[in-house]
DNA sequence: TGACACACGGAGCACCGCTCCGAATATTCT
DNA sequence: AGAATATTCGGAGCGGTGCTCCGTGTGTCA
């Protein structure tokens, strides 16, 4: 979207160089981690990462978006292969894991879905849309509980990746991905083993 | 446990007004306010308001102390008075609510709960504690999913009190209690209204 | 090859957390 | 009362941050 065809050459190599190494850094340090630093690390100017990344969501967005847009083809697929209450459950899953892949990530993605202007807007509310899908097709099949929108299900893969992401929880996420997310969305309770 | 007996006069004054200033500038800003700032507000040095909260936590310790034990006792009370499945609800609701008073106290929380060195450690483990009896309780009446623990429930807590902190949940926080934490807990279904 | 548009890099500003120490002052002793 | 002492005060200073702005350097295209 923004390394269109028009760029110049060492743009473009400047442009490249500085995502993979905010790749690394970001891996790292989290969402906020120190753009100054990441400009240093990949020899290159303050001025010329915030040219090219005029927000620290805009240079996130380039980072993320491939990662996004395979979560969304993923529901997809989901859709057609599973059954609607797999199909939930797994995608739900993978979604808190890949968002754990980061730290801080979550709290920009719940920020984004209401704020427009964003970079990442666009991202998250197809994400919202793609589980949206999923979890209409698992309450028509009866298999997850009514009363709730791809909002909350958007509410709900948030709140487990921060617990995901604080350091003190992060050992128990599946645990609590059983205890929370399971009976939430009406699936089997593999906790009690009942219906 | 800071402002003991043996305090000279000037530094009691000192400890008391900045004690008030920081919490009218957190409620304000979130808790990751500016030191600096309060000490500007409270019209002291920011070496005055370093030696008497030496760390941001014992700030927040400070303030937070009376309220948290204001809920460690609502727990009893409600072990007394209430049934099960209703005391651990609504404990749940409120230390929920209360959480979300100060914006980012969640995070400080979670990680305080596993760091014996910090200032909130004590109050955290208190909490957990209040909640695990109130937990133990509804579960050996049968109205809560067992294979839960009080950190289960911390982590519950603190993931609902995390999703009213942002600005793009909060509208509907109380429907995310239903939605989230009812099922969660094993309570009635009040979404679906069967058993 | 020359001209021009574009990209580059970093100095600069205001803020942050945190430390450290000379100056001021409450307290205590004579 | 006045002096000696122990504490407290306050802010300068250090290294870091996000972000802006502009003189300089350099690809690109006629």
């Amino acid at each position: 979207m923004c390394q269109a065809g028009g760029m110049r050459a060492d743009a473009r190599k400047n442009y490249d160089h500085l995502l993979e190494v905010a790749r690394g850094v970001v891996a790292e340090h989290g969402a906020d981690a120190s753009l100054r630093d990441i400009a240093r690390r990949a020899g290159v100017g303050l001025g010329t990462l915030y040219r090219h990344f005029p927000t620290r969501e805009a240079l996130l967005e380039a980072l993320l978006r491939t990662s996004f847009d395979e979560l969304t083809a993923h529901a997809a697929d989901l859709e057609r292969t599973g059954t609607p209450e797999e199909a939930l459950l797994t995608w739900v899953r993978d979604c808190t894991r890949f968002t754990t892949t980061y730290h801080g990530v979550t709290e920009i993605m719940v920020a984004a879905i209401e704020a427009p202007d964003s970079a990442l807007h666009a991202s998250c509310v197809a994400l919202r849309a793609a589980g949206a899908r999923l979890l209409l097709r698992a309450q028509e099949a009866g298999v997850a509980r009514p009363g709730m929108d791809g909002t909350d299900l958007f509410a709900l893969i948030a709140a487990l990746a921060w617990l995901g992401d604080q350091a003190a929880l992060a050992p128990r996420a599946e645990h609590l991905f059983d205890v929370i997310a399971v009976p939430a969305l009406g699936g089997r309770d593999v906790v009690r083993g009942t219906a």
